[in-house]
DNA sequence: GTTCTCTTGTCAATCTTTTGTCCATGACAT
DNA sequence: ATGTCATGGACAAAAGATTGACAAGAGAAC
């Protein structure tokens, strides 16, 4: 027989050979271009594999300082002045945090997969793609975490690419379009007509960001409430004068921190002022912490989707 | 039926079923042309076939060390650097994990979550629980790695559970159900309409299993080639009848050991007879190997999940 | 800020070796 | 006859190495 399955008997199992790696093998496992690895040879001397007449040969060893490398060269360190250092060194550099790598960091590798297809729909304008794979994930996933674990996450990166120069303007309106279709399409599936319980969703003038508000919308519609959706930009006098009309429970509001912030505020201030005391008032969003403090305990905070969904239930329950 | 892992013959191969196949099956399953098998025979010994009067004789060890060396070469690895590597060394260089971005993504402990929370929910007979779990499942994994990861390894377990009396009967058919459900919604959301090559996929009369099948179904569909599935306990002659009306491409059965042996063999033995040669015929599942030596090359078995992506990829490069 | 310089990833030209594919021919079986 | 397979030769594409050059970016100097 030949070595195929048999046990070897005497034979070397090799339970430490090095394993060796060509260079295209190194390129594909580390991520950097072939050209790219030639010449931090050439010119920094960064990594010296051995030679075999057929060409370059790494180690184990080699491949992980070409990683260490890479890690380093990706948080901003230029390759010429790393190139030199010893591992220890780069493992020191690597495990800085460079950035501001700290809220989704942690467990990111989760719905890497979900995530990873919009972004990837994104980033070649493909539009249909983008709001295939939204809608796939809508059908799969309850709302709550459809908005926690795929819309926010992918809003978040695309948002930070932008901010980066990684990614166009055009970019994250594309995102916006297709999250804002599939949460209002979402939206009227969940529609109910004749319930009790009404809950008002705005953002106010001034503030330019939709998404908190429509998801907030979409998740308690998704919990058989009854939602009144305004949309964005909503100026107070109109806000306030629904309440007046139909039986509302709560008024939620998305408060970002961009747009004219100090013109939201003031919006915010006067709905809490003009909004009857029966009617709660929700604020959430980034900058939901700063007005609601402006406003002395009127309103409540909604620091997360997964907290709304446990007031939306307090509101359920009651009716 | 745990062979996605475990390369090892612990299993049924040595007593009855040292499976052959001609040069071109091999070339079929494993996507390797059949002049570049020659060559790498003729130049590098990769691989030693046995030859009988009509040519070579590829043994299932030859087609796994095939495999294996096919995609150490796609990792990047010279095959005139790896062909005289013994199997557990390219196994070793197989595995080494391919460009990893940010941290890795399929983690065991990321699915490991997973199948727990499915086997749980399964145990207090939660049917809801079941679902949304799977459906949790698989709207965060590609579709292969939803089988591979999560669909069998829970039913392997509820089935080792049932045998060795720790579950009852009900258990596997709730959680039956839910897998059904789950893989039928996931068909149906990939569904494709307008596509050239079409796929037909089936279980045998006589034969009880049709999550393979299904499960083949949704992965063929994921990857955009078009579908036609048609359920477990299909007649030969139901089957042979879908080809001449439709364009189709391959015909795809999922054969087990259980229910009833004989007539399933004899099922196959007829579609293998009455399908026009330009369809090929894919045989997947436990009984796959038996039922292929019976039918003398006209199919080809797909081992895995893994290994049926890599055929399925060669059928969508064909169009 | 603006400009200048150096850095650095990538590409091009060229050569050698490796490797996939093609071809011509012959054998054998249906 | 027709189709499949084996064999060995031949060829072209791919891949490796080396050297040189260029353009966009980063840093430094003004």
């Amino acid at each position: 027989m030949k070595p195929a399955s048999t046990p070897g008997p005497p034979h070397t199992p090799s339970p430490l050979s090095p394993a060796t790696y060509p260079i295209r093998a190194v390129s594909l496992m580390v991520g950097v271009s072939i050209d790219t690895l030639r010449a931090w040879e050439r010119r920094y001397n960064a990594v010296t594999p051995a030679r075999d007449g057929r060409g370059r040969v790494y180690s184990d060893a080699d491949v992980r300082r070409i990683r260490l490398l890479h890690d380093v060269v990706e948080k901003g360190h230029a390759i010429g002045r790393v190139a030199q250092l010893t591992n220890d060194e780069l493992e020191r550099l690597a495990q800085t945090p460079a950035a501001t790598h700290g809220p989704v960091s942690t467990e990111p590798a989760t719905w890497m997969s979900g995530v990873a297809a919009v972004l990837a729909a994104v980033e070649r304008f493909d539009a249909a793609a983008v709001e295939h794979e939204l809608a796939r994930a809508a059908a799969m996933l309850p709302v709550s975490a459809l908005l926690r674990d795929i819309v926010v996450p992918v809003m978040v990166e695309v948002g930070e690419r932008w901010h980066d120069g990684r990614a166009q303007i055009a970019h994250e309106h594309l995102l916006s379009a297709s999250v804002r279709n599939v949460l209002g399409s979402l939206l009227r599936l969940h529609q109910k007509t004749g319930t009790r319980e009404m809950l008002l969703f705005a953002t106010p003038s001034g503030e330019s960001h939709e998404f908190g508000a429509l998801g907030a919308a979409v998740l308690a519609a998704s919990g058989g409430l009854g939602t009144i959706y305004l949309g964005p930009g909503l100026p107070a006098s109109e806000i306030l004068a629904v309440p007046r009309v139909v039986q509302v429970e709560v008024v939620v509001l998305g408060i970002t921190n961009s747009g004219d912030v100090e013109r939201a505020e003031k919006e915010v201030a006067h709905i809490a002022a003009g909004l009857p005391k029966r009617v709660e008032l929700w604020l959430g969003g980034a900058g939901a912490g700063r007005v609601a403090q402006m406003l002395n305990g009127r309103a409540l905070v909604v620091p997360t989707y997964d907290a709304l969904e446990q007031m939306l239930l307090r509101i359920d329950a009651r009716g």
